[in-house]
DNA sequence: ACAAAAGTGTTGAGAGTACACCCATGC
DNA sequence: GCATGGGTGTACTCTCAACACTTTTGT
């Protein structure tokens, strides 16, 4: 089997797929965009789309990402390579899928296409999806909530400064389970991540102090799980 | 952009790459091959091919697992994608890396190829390697670590039938670091995850009791980690 | 009897968990 | 002054880590 023999043999299509998970309403959200042509015409689908033939994988996902939320600099990570053979009836396709967060207000849904086309939904009323999209969406939140026990992916859902009661509700719609308020500030507090800005939130009730995130403290908070 | 479109896209080439873990002679070892052809003849690779078009990624990596070694029912797991787009200088190509642990002494290393062109190495003594296989051992060695410290993924590399002083070696090994002989008892006992056979193997010494992975344990040791 | 490897408990420190009330502001 | 959300401390339990000697066999 030599190169020429290689060239005689069909290729895939290869395409990357970027599941962009957002905190709105109360409820983790994904954006996903509707289909304009066959296969799975008018499904709704994770964003996505083929690689160039000089392009990386990884600055695919990003130039999709842009495409479609606008949001360049975010934190990307590759879940999983899906690739069956039945998995687009009409061709081999493989799908190099990477998953995202970001602050939901900062994101511009339709940036690219027609507003009717990209729209944000819960994770608990998902439309029916294209291709094997249901799969990897489910991966990618198994993904999500793993990776929000023992990293610091929790901060990139949220804006800039934040409240301490802010990212404890992050932590439990992600979770999806309720969180001891007193033991949370002091796991966080102790874990050292997060910083006081100095300013205040101010609304219905006492003023609460603003947070960031510490950019030196990555390294640290991925050696060991913030979360029980 | 339709399908017509797609189609005279160039297509990348799709491989698999498997990296083969083994404990031998004290040491965790790789199987590696020798290039029969460019680029890089003659250099030491990760095993691994190109995928039919008509066949699963994992069944991929399944077959050329069969092919290198002889094994087949062995865990296997996806690792990560490399496509960078300059990692063969000739053509695009995409690598799916999976990796997985053997029991040492089970594989025939030249099942399906000539001697000379499969051969363990240790990982502290690695030949020069093809494109860019440094970096996927690199990575395949973080994963299989860590996966040590919260699965029971150390059983792999183990006979059916093993000695706690055998076991607690592999984790050393793995691990690169000594470990406690009371609390690792203590620890993977209390984890429930393996059962004395009954039998003993004799030696040198005072004999000792063989356990095996009890196999209905699986998932609850996924849920928490073994070691510290 | 001795060499060689197997096997066995206790204690102190730190982390996790459960739990209820006072504080600062806007209206 | 009251409604609303922000902020705080303590006691108990459990897990982790450190540490050294006795037991069983083969020669």
């Amino acid at each position: 089997m030599d190169r020429q023999q290689d060239n005689l043999r069909q290729r895939p299509l290869l395409t990357v797929d970027v599941v962009i998970f957002a905190l709105r309403e109360g409820d983790l959200h994904v954006l996903l965009v509707r289909r304009k042509r066959p296969p799975h015409m008018d499904m709704w689908a994770i964003p996505g789309g083929l690689v160039e033939l000089d392009e990386a994988l990884e600055a695919a996902a990003v130039r999709k990402l842009e495409e479609e939320t606008g949001l360049c600099d975010v934190y990307l990570e590759q879940l999983y390579t899906f690739g069956d053979p039945r998995r687009d009836p009409s061709d081999r396709l493989i799908s190099v899928a990477y998953f995202c967060v970001v602050p939901a207000n900062s994101v511009v849904p339709c940036a690219s296409e027609d507003a009717e086309h990209v729209r944000w939904w819960s994770i608990y009323g998902l439309p029916p999806l294209a291709f094997d999209h249901p799969q990897i969406l489910r991966y990618a939140l198994i993904r999500l909530r793993y990776k929000l026990e023992y990293t610091a992916v929790g901060f990139e859902l949220l804006p800039k400064e934040f409240t301490l009661t802010e990212l404890q509700s992050t932590y439990e719609i992600v979770l999806g389970e309720t969180l001891d308020k007193r033991n949370f500030r002091r796991k966080i507090l102790s874990a050292g991540v997060i910083e006081p800005s100095g300013l205040q939130r101010t609304g219905e009730g006492r003023p609460a102090r603003l947070y960031r995130y510490r950019e030196d403290a990555v390294a640290e908070v991925k050696a060991r799980r913030l979360f029980p």
